[in-house]
Parts: C-alpha cells; structure tokens; sequence
DNA sequence: GCGGACCACAACCACCGGTTGTGGCACTAG
DNA sequence: CTAGTGCCACAACCGGTGGTTGTGGTCCGC
C-alpha cells in the first residue's frame, strides 16, 4: 500500500471525478487511473463504481475512506514529529515506567491538545548537550551530578522527591516489615541490575550505598523490568529499590512486597531542564503545570546526595 | 515518505542492526541502508547514529519511531477494514448525525473493542443487496417499504422510533408554541432539502402529507445542513421536520427553536437489518446490544405509516 | 444522433529501488 | 601492532514501477 495511492484515492473520493482530483494534485487523470487501480489490486476490493459521469464511492471504498484519511493525519503528525520549528514538545524522561513518566501522562491529561514525544537520553550530560542543542525541549533529570554544575543557559526546577521503596519476594526476611529503617538494610545484597554505570543514577546509588554502608550489586545483565521481578520474587536472599512512584506490570501469580524506607526516607529528586533561551510555546504550559503539581512538598526525614540542589 | 521505509525504519530500529533488519525482511543489508537513507533524506534528519557495531537512534529517530508505529498500525487497520474475512462489523446508517448514528456511537462505547466501519447507503432496496452480497453487515432503514416485503432471508427488529419536531426560526408563527398539534401543521410550509426521492425517507413523508394534509416541499437541492438551519433560522414562512434524536451542530448567533409535535408525533421506526446467514461474531453483540437499549418503548400517541411492520 | 465529459487501455520512457561487489571504519583477539 | 571480524556506505548495474501522451469506449444531455 502506498501512501501516494492513499492520498489520490482520498483526493478522488472528495471530488468524485478522478479528472478533478488529478488537477489538485497536478498530475494527469491517467496517472490517477492507474494509482487508484494498483490501491485496488493492493487491497482486492474495488473502492470505485466507474460512472460517465465520474467515480462513487462503492461500499468498500466507503469503509475505506475514513481509515484513509486517519492514515494521512498519522503520517502527517509522523512527519511534524522531526520537522525543525514548531514541532512537538520533545521531553526526556529518565525511564518509561518511572515517576517522571507519571508526570508527563498527568499533563497530557491536563492538556490532549499539546503534542509530545517522549524519548530517553542517556545520562544528564547527554541531556545538556541535546537541550543546548534544540534536540530536546525538557528533561527530567536528578541535578546536578557531584562537580559537575549546570552550566549557566540551562534552568533547572525541583519538581518531585520520589521516595524509594524496598521491592522483594515473600521469602525475604524482610518480606513482613510494614516499613524499614534504612540502617537495617546494611549487609542484605540489593540488586540494581538497570542501574548504568556513568549515570547520575548510578551516582546516587554510590553515594547511598557509602552513606549507610548498604550492599548494592549492579552486576549482570539488564534483561528488563519483567525478569528482574521474577528474579526478585524466586530468590529470598534479593531485595530491589524502587520508586515509590513507579508503574510496575505486576507479574501475574507472584507475591511482590513493597516496603517502605525509612530513618531516612531515600528520596530520588526529580527536576526539570530546560534551555533559558527556548521559545517552545509548549515548555512555559509544562512548566507553569508541573510548578502546580509539585507545590507543597515535605522534605523532612528524606535523604538525598549532598551534591543535588536543595529545594 | 514511504511505507516501506518506515516499515524497514521499525525494524532496524528494533534490532539495532541493518544487516539483522535486512535478515527480517528478506532483502540486503544495502536495501536497508538505502531505504533508512531514503527517508532520513525525506525527512530531512538523522534518525540513526551509525556505529560500527550497529546502528542507535538518533534523538530524532526516537521521537520518529512511535509514530511509524502508529502508522504501521494504522496502515494494517486499514487494509482490514475491507479484507474478506474478519474485516471490521459494516452497518449502515440512514444520515451521519441522526439517531441512528447515535445508537452506533452508544454501541461502540459500551463494546470499544469491537472494530466498526459505517457506511451509507442510498435506500433500503440497495441495503438489502448489499446485505444479502455481504457487503455490509447490518443496516438501520425502516421496514418494510410499501408495498416491498422483507425477502425470507432477511431478518429485522424495531429499535428506535424517533420522534419528530418542527424546526424553526425566531420569526415563525410557531416558533413561540411549547408544543404543536400535527394538525395545526396544515398550510403551514415545511421545507425538507435532504429527503431524497425514492428513498424510504420519501416515503414516510409522501404518507405523513396525505394522512395530515400537509404541505412539504422536497425541492431544490441539498446544500447540506448548515445551509437549511442557516435558511430555516432566517425565514419566518419556512419550517423543517427533524429527527428529535438528531445531533445538530448549532449555528453560532442563530436562534433555532425545536417544537415538539403532538396529537399525535410522528415518529421514524429505525429497524436493524441483517442477513439470517451472517457469520459475523460481532454481529450478534449488537443485537444484543440494541435488544437491551430499545426495550420499554412505548407507541401509545404516535403514527407511522401503515406500511411499516407493527411493533 | 451527435458532442461532451469521463474513465480505461496502450505505448513509451525516465527514474526509483533492488541486486552484487567493494571499501572504510571500529572494535577485538592474538 | 596486526590480522580478523562485523558493521554500514558507496558504486555500478538493471529490471520494473509509475509517470507521460495518445486513443478508444461508454454514458448522458441537448
């Protein structure tokens, strides 16, 4: 199926002359002849009853025609999505399934008519230089990383303190806690698998494990969300961290806990990068939305790295 | 930009390599790079970032490729909707915003995984072709036409009377009544653009004027329904019958006026139709469906011709 | 009955998009 | 350091797609 066929069909459709639609799209009533009739031969319908007096629609074309039109708005809204200027907003949230992705699918909900595209930049300086660069409009990030200061176009704002939560299966010993304190879970192995070596994760996660003294293994592969639960709920001797604002595809048929950290809470600081100099109409809306959602937060009891911006 | 290409685009893409992508789609490794090559030049961007062991995403490329997702997607409901075979359920509907259309939106809201096509076709006689081909699965028309009985393989229910009001403009000689008898109808003009001779529409109507004595006029042509409200809104000697179940996208500064008509209401008896022999799974779901939305009507007051198939 | 409007078919031709062959580059093992 | 491996890009070639012009057939209205 071609997308061309696809516009000349929709173009004949609304003309109901193929002479007529050949004009609008500058090429010879014989050209849309054959486009129309290799969509037919494509599809194994006729979308056309061929009259003297121009084309109908037959009832396939009928069914056709809408799914036609959906098809070139998609395309259309494909091409916008890399189009330089006044493209989508384009946000980089720091995993799929985390917190800031959370906050992104709330302000779509707020706000349906702003696009977006999502994607996922390595750490935060491939996050500055794809900001400073235009490639990226905004960005969730932990800021900043230990002696590494943004530099001076970039803004910055807190926009959630994510706590963490200790993730294990029903064999744990830990497993019956309705909470833990942070200093009880010196000497259990932690298993981070996803955490990448280089980022301001993994930065956190260092400075965590050399504060309270915790065992955290980043070893191994990364097989995915889906594997890591299955690990941790099989094994009782592994515990996991997650945040508390995580959307987890809960395996079917396991008994995962969720524990609450406390004495104190870790807490993953999310904020917000932008370029001071953007003029994406979009970013001020995101902004002003998450400076909303985020009002009123509590630090007390919660840890972070000393080297991430205070509140 | 190129189906095709996007599909390759997809499938490097997933397997971050052109030469396991090529493997997939069963062409060379070049054929990859030169189709990926193709539509970067379209677009205009980068979308990978070749490597030597492999080919990543660019920023641009991810934000590209959930798009070229959806329009895979969309291109393969596309070509289902007129597949033989498990294609979409086809119903017609007698007018796009009336109240049959409605009952299809209820339908799909209460069953949104069941994929729909609604198409329209011209009357009753070419419903029932294309019932009995196959072409469409099921029809709203009112049945039976006079003097034409249902062929024995066609089945019917009654599944909405819908009641019909006078519209009217500011300036009417009725335009200030709660509500009018038929009778006082009688000499005054009512205007209906939209019924097509021939049709069935016609023939509810050509009945309602010789059982009342009205006087409607069926003439000039269809400019659709902006013009008739636009002309209705502003002529105070001209009225129109309209569905009371009709979603009307009222004219902005416009002061229409919808009149219940009384002693009795004509009401329109949308029926389904569909062939006894229809294999279509969800066919019967929306028989269901309307058995269960329609019951508990009550016909006491109203008229319908005397050609159609009592209750 | 004839002219006009419309679509389909035929012949022709340019160029798109595939193939094979080859080269350059990056990483790795010895 | 060097040879080897795996990756993608470029070049040359070639067949078929998809455009053009020219023509024929059919239906409708005057």
């Amino acid at each position: 199926m071609d997308l061309d066929a696809v516009r000349t069909f929709v173009a004949a459709a609304d003309a109901g002359r193929f002479q007529e639609a050949a004009a609008e799209l500058a090429i010879t009533q014989q050209a849309v002849s054959k486009r129309v009739a290799a969509l037919e031969r494509d599809l194994g319908v006729r979308l056309f009853t061929r009259t003297a007096r121009g084309a109908r629609l037959s009832i396939d074309g009928q069914a056709f025609l809408p799914h036609a039109r959906e098809l070139l708005r998609v395309a259309e809204r494909a091409e916008a999505s890399v189009r330089p200027g006044r493209r989508p907003l384009r946000v980089d949230v720091i995993a799929s399934r985390g917190a800031a992705s959370g906050l992104m699918r709330a302000f779509h909900r707020a706000h349906p008519e702003i696009e977006l595209d999502v994607v996922w930049l390595f750490d935060i300086e491939k996050a500055v230089t794809a900001i400073r660069s235009g490639a990226v409009d905004a960005s969730f990030r932990a800021v900043a990383a230990p002696g590494r200061p943004l530099p001076e176009d970039i803004a910055s704002v807190r926009v959630l303190d994510e706590p963490l939560q200790l993730l294990t299966g029903p064999g744990h010993a830990l497993a019956g806690a309705r909470s833990v304190p942070l200093a009880r879970l010196a000497g259990h192995r932690i298993w981070m698998p996803g955490v990448v070596p280089g980022t301001e994760w993994a930065a956190y996660y260092d400075d965590l494990v050399a504060e309270f003294g915790l065992t955290i293994e980043a070893t191994g592969p990364n097989f995915g969300s889906d594997a890591l639960l299955d690990t941790v709920a099989d094994t009782p001797a592994l515990a996991t961290f997650m945040g508390g604002r995580t959307r987890l595809v809960w395996p079917a048929g396991h008994d995962l806990r969720r524990i609450p950290v406390t004495d104190p809470t870790p807490v993953y600081p999310h904020s917000l990068l932008w370029h001071r100099d953007n003029p994406h109409p979009a970013l001020d809306v995101l902004r002003a939305h998450l400076a909303a959602a985020s009002a009123g937060h509590d630090s007390a009891g919660t840890w972070t790295p000393g080297w991430v911006t205070p509140r």
